[in-house]
DNA sequence: CGTTTATAAGACTGACCAGTCGTATTAATT
DNA sequence: AATTAATACGACTGGTCAGTCTTATAAACG
């Protein structure tokens, strides 16, 4: 290998790639954004782009990667010892409805929008799901974790329950990106822990649920 | 007007575009069907067409009211004098989980996918966003309906409770669409009745339920 | 210093597609 | 039968867009 550029210097327009097409996308969604669009916010030639991605489908998916990676750390990281599981359930809830209802970054409403374009081609669908059990996945362990403990009670399927639970995100993102209906994120979000968690919380943690909910 | 044609051909010429044009978005979606597509599967020309309606958009708008007018039919034909709310809730959800989760019509995806396209433009968005409130209002006034005849908890919050339920529906459908997870559909019906029904109805309500759930 | 080669540049291509428009057809009317 | 006008026809247009290809540039290396 002989570079033409630094190593820094590839990294540097790698970055300024996909950091125009983070913007664009959020801001104009997957389909509305063309590769020209992305041209010319980036400052980077299209021969650049097509040789730092595969094609505009890899560029998007490289960004999806990202923003995924960087929540669930996040979230990780501001998990501690002391926390509960609804306690850990509602911090997941915090960052998911920023992202799907207040849409400071619309992350929710491109990638719903990717989902639908990227489900008529097999080679993404496949990656999509992997994405989407990441998340899945993290939010079952964090269930099974409440069975386990004794928080929520026994007979509950946290499988089911999980779905139920992403779904229900996801669907508000639908809602508010395409319709922009401006729900009250913070009413909406007390009603949601409110009612699935009077469905699934042991009695002896009700009380404890009623001071923190 | 003198129209070329009797009314009965009129209008079998736009029941055979509205029926290609239904089965098209249903297979290929919305962004996924082209005009030509329908011209080619109605058998019509695309004068013809375009003679019957404005353009794209119109005809998929349409075929979007008839979908909604025919399954709120449906619904409140279903209702019977004894059925408590949560029995003509259940229908609700019997008719949106056939259609977002089994998906013989893919009635679900094609809208999403329209409403994401649609949200770019101003005068769509409106009109969906009617037709959500449509629907949106026919779910909230039995859940009124549920907390009036002492069914339901006093303290719920209709509104936001409408918001939830009907944001399932939708990312069940969105997940199940555009990664083709396999839901087990009927499980997961019976824990969402469960889970949410556990939350909001009141104590003296809940052993009849269980019988039924 | 000259060769090699990874990378960048951007004009160009081929395909697609919504919608138009001039023409043809035929039902109703006189 | 002639006229009128609603409707159907389908080739065509103007524009878009993802992706390619040729040329240019500059870093590394002998």
């Amino acid at each position: 290998m002989v570079p033409r550029l630094t190593q820094e210097n590839y990294d540097l327009i790698h970055e300024k790639i996909l950091t125009a097409a983070e913007n664009l996308f959020a801001k104009k969604g997957y389909n509305g954004t063309s590769m020209n669009d992305i041209v010319e916010a980036s400052g980077q030639s299209k021969g650049a782009i097509y040789n730092h991605f595969e094609n505009k489908e890899m560029l998007f998916l490289s960004l999806l990667e990202k923003q995924t990676m960087l929540g669930l750390e996040q979230l990780k990281k501001s998990f501690t010892a002391k926390d509960t599981v609804v306690d850990k359930l509602r911090k997941v809830l915090d960052l998911t409805m920023v992202n799907s209802c207040d849409c400071p970054s619309e992350v929710g409403r491109m990638q719903i929008e990717f989902m639908i374009a990227a489900s008529r081609i097999k080679s993404l669908t496949s990656e999509m799901k992997e994405r989407y059990n990441t998340i899945h996945d993290f939010v079952r362990e964090l269930i099974d974790e409440g069975i386990k403990n004794g928080e929520f009670k026994s007979e509950i399927d946290s499988e089911s329950l999980t779905s139920l639970l992403y779904a229900t995100l996801d669907g508000l993102g639908l809602q508010y990106s395409t319709l922009g209906i401006d729900f009250d994120s913070q009413r909406l979000k007390k009603e949601l822990l409110k009612t699935v968690f009077e469905g699934i919380l042991k009695k002896s943690h009700k009380r404890n649920f009623g001071r923190l909910g």
